[in-house]
DNA sequence: AAATCTTACTAACAAACGTTATCTTCGCTG
DNA sequence: CAGCGAAGATAACGTTTGTTAGTAAGATTT
């Protein structure tokens, strides 16, 4: 009977969850089975339930941990000084970075939350919405003082949220450029996308 | 026994091919069942195998059809004269009207390949790679005679192709700006990303 | 060392899945 | 209108799925 291995700070669970996003990344939420899951872990599929209520649960705490670091960020962001192009690079930069350091979890939460049950899905659409409307907040902003080009702003915002998916080709990569070198080029590209000049 | 409604020219394997398209969209490809399919075809799940061999046929379908029309388009700019940057315009232009008014096959195509099986698969992953590599070529070439800033061409690519996938959002928002501002949009922001000056 | 709680295993379930085999019915052609 | 091929329905199959119940073994506390 081989136990799940924990390092201090880290409960079982936590391992699980963890497993998951791997596996949910791979192949999808519906693709990946409990099986294969347990099998990840090192571990018959009926002893994952002594630590989680449900598959679903798993897509939950992948979800809303995302989105809670995204609110979070926001919230921050909103609050402090700096021009509007100013907070949309550092919301960029938040979303890159948390895209190539939180890979499995982001990307999860980005194309898996379809296959939450309401009323989580609401939750979740509802929580999004907002994001994206604040995001959007921010770019009319800039386009009222002629920081950034006159654009439909939610357009803006739908391209730069997108186009940041597109880090998981990169990981996929076999000839990666580096991260920092990553991240300056996207920013060189959708930032200058935006600019008034 | 209600047949399948066929107009002239459509084969009653096209109809299925076409509601799996929306269904597989909405659902995921793992997630629609064969019974949704049938019912949404008006006919029982038994009965789709006298059109198709497979689920799996469906997808391939679907995924090759949108891949060819893709490289098609790419032969003809290549061989076009013109710079850097109008070849990029043409070929997001293309990018997005095939977006918009083939939503579901591309939108299909871009999100569920992971589930065909080889060889169709890595064929699959083949002509992605070489599409994406003729895509950065165009952009190196601007980068070349300054057309276009200096900055690493693949992760140029991935920025485009992804920011386009975000016109899904704008299928399902429900204060839609037209589809010619959204291409106009879109062009702006991605192409004034690029430009050198 | 005894008692208790945690965590794992085995066995099994009901439901849903893709697909096949068999038979019936519809619609067209001679 | 007889006959044939295309297209549908019914029933059933073997898997795989998520999950539960009951039990044994390890870890922790008394």
């Amino acid at each position: 009977m081989a136990r799940i291995k924990t390092d201090k700070n880290v409960s079982r669970k936590d391992v699980i969850v963890t497993k998951a996003a791997v596996l949910f990344r791979e192949k999808g939420f519906k693709a990946a089975s409990m099986r294969d899951l347990a099998e990840a872990v090192g571990v018959e599929a009926a002893s994952l339930y002594n630590h989680i209520k449900s598959k679903t649960e798993l897509l939950h705490e992948l979800c809303f941990g995302v989105a809670n670091r995204f609110m979070h960020k926001i919230d921050e962001i909103e609050a402090e000084p700096g021009t509007a192009i100013e907070k949309v690079e550092r919301l960029l930069r938040f979303h890159i970075n948390e895209m190539i350091s939180h890979y499995e979890e982001v990307y999860v939460s980005d194309r898996e939350w379809k296959h939450l049950a309401d009323p989580y899905l609401s939750n979740f659409q509802n929580q999004r919405r907002i994001y994206r409307k604040r995001f959007a907040a921010i770019i009319e902003n800039g386009i009222r003082n002629k920081e950034i080009k006159k654009i439909d702003a939610p357009t803006a915002v739908l391209i730069m949220l997108h186009a940041i998916g597109g880090i998981e080709s990169w990981h996929r990569s076999t000839q990666k450029i580096s991260a920092e070198a990553l991240e300056d080029n996207m920013i060189t590209i959708l930032v200058g996308g935006l600019v008034n000049r």
